[in-house]
DNA sequence: GCGACAG
DNA sequence: ATCTTGTCGC
């Protein structure tokens, strides 16, 4: 299932009436999950047809207006609104609780991700796969083109190769929803038989499949996450926990935890090789010079 | 009111 | 991650 969760979210959009305001957070649940809220925000930001896409109708949960990306900012939401009959008094929406609009006819993306991730999972394992190379893949985003670097090593950390692909997306950052955004693009350019480093959770997630996991199931290759951050979990003396089980280790500032076909003993042993290794940073570097030069030569160019 | 919110 | 249209829970 590829789904494009911007041309979902704009027809949401659509089908609030005139006269009617929605919130963020509604919006979020029509997606299926309000966790969405803050990329409802952005998507409305970078709205493609704003006169066919009415996103001065979405505000915030208070009744207040929140923000507009415009020349004439928010003074436009407001006369706008007011154009189609819809009272504002001291910046917050008069009656709000009457007009707000949360009837989406909807079928609720976010809910079917989360069902088809049930699925997948069922295909984990936590036992070690041998392999030969390791790929550290990073990702650097401008807009909807996603950078997506690879250092490629031996099992002495001897640099192998490195390059760039670059692909689209069709799906914003979600909390907990990476795997669609960054994992999609990530298996459509990935063809080495290799330990697959990913910047990212692999069963430390609130549904036991983040980033790693993902790849690594959907590729049928081992993974492993390493993370600076984390969604979930208890640390208790280098241990990562999850429902009272250990799904995780915490060494230094990285959360490292297994993706698919490596152990959690195998993921500490190999993570701080490669952490050790540098070829995190590598691929970080990467990724953010490979956008930096497309987008420099994008723009400010010698061309009138 | 402030911090969380994988990237 | 970018470069700024949130929400919830403590």
């Amino acid at each position: 299932m590829e789904i494009n969760l911007y041309n979902e979210f704009y027809s949401l959009v659509k089908q609030i009436p005139k006269g009617r305001v929605t919130t963020y957070g509604d919006l979020a649940l029509a997606l299926g999950d309000i966790v969405a809220s803050r990329a409802v925000g952005k998507m409305l930001s970078e709205n493609p047809k704003p006169m066919e896409i009415p996103c001065h109708r979405v505000v915030m949960s208070d009744g207040s207006l929140g923000g507009f990306t415009h020349p004439e900012s928010i003074i436009k939401k407001i006369e706008i609104l007011r154009n189609e009959g819809v009272e504002i008094i001291n910046g917050k929406i008069k009656d709000f609780a009457k007009i707000r609009f949360n009837d989406f006819k909807s079928n609720y993306p976010l809910k079917k991700l989360w069902e088809e991730e049930e699925n997948i999972k069922k295909k984990i394992s936590l036992n070690d796969r041998d392999f030969d190379k390791i790929v550290a893949i990073d990702v650097s985003y401008e807009g909807r083109n996603a950078f997506i670097s690879s250092i490629v090593v031996d099992r002495n950390f001897s640099l192998l190769k490195k390059y760039v692909k670059i692909t689209n997306v069709d799906f914003p950052y979600i909390p907990t929803y990476l795997s669609y955004r960054e994992g999609r693009a990530i298996i459509r350019t990935i063809d080495e038989e290799a330990l697959y480093v990913l910047d990212g959770q692999g069963i430390l997630h609130p549904r036991g499949i983040g980033l790693a996991t993902y790849v690594g199931i959907l590729k049928n290759v081992p993974s492993l996450g390493i993370a600076k951050s984390r969604l979930v979990g208890e640390i208790i003396e280098g241990r990562i926990y999850l429902n009272g089980l250990q799904v995780g280790w915490k060494i230094g500032k990285y959360h490292i935890s297994p993706g698919n076909l490596i152990s959690l003993e195998k993921s500490i042993e190999l993570g701080k090789d490669i952490i050790k290794s540098g070829i995190l940073n590598m691929a970080h570097n990467l990724a953010t010079r490979s956008r930096n030069q497309y987008s420099s030569s994008n723009n400010g160019g010698p061309f009138p």
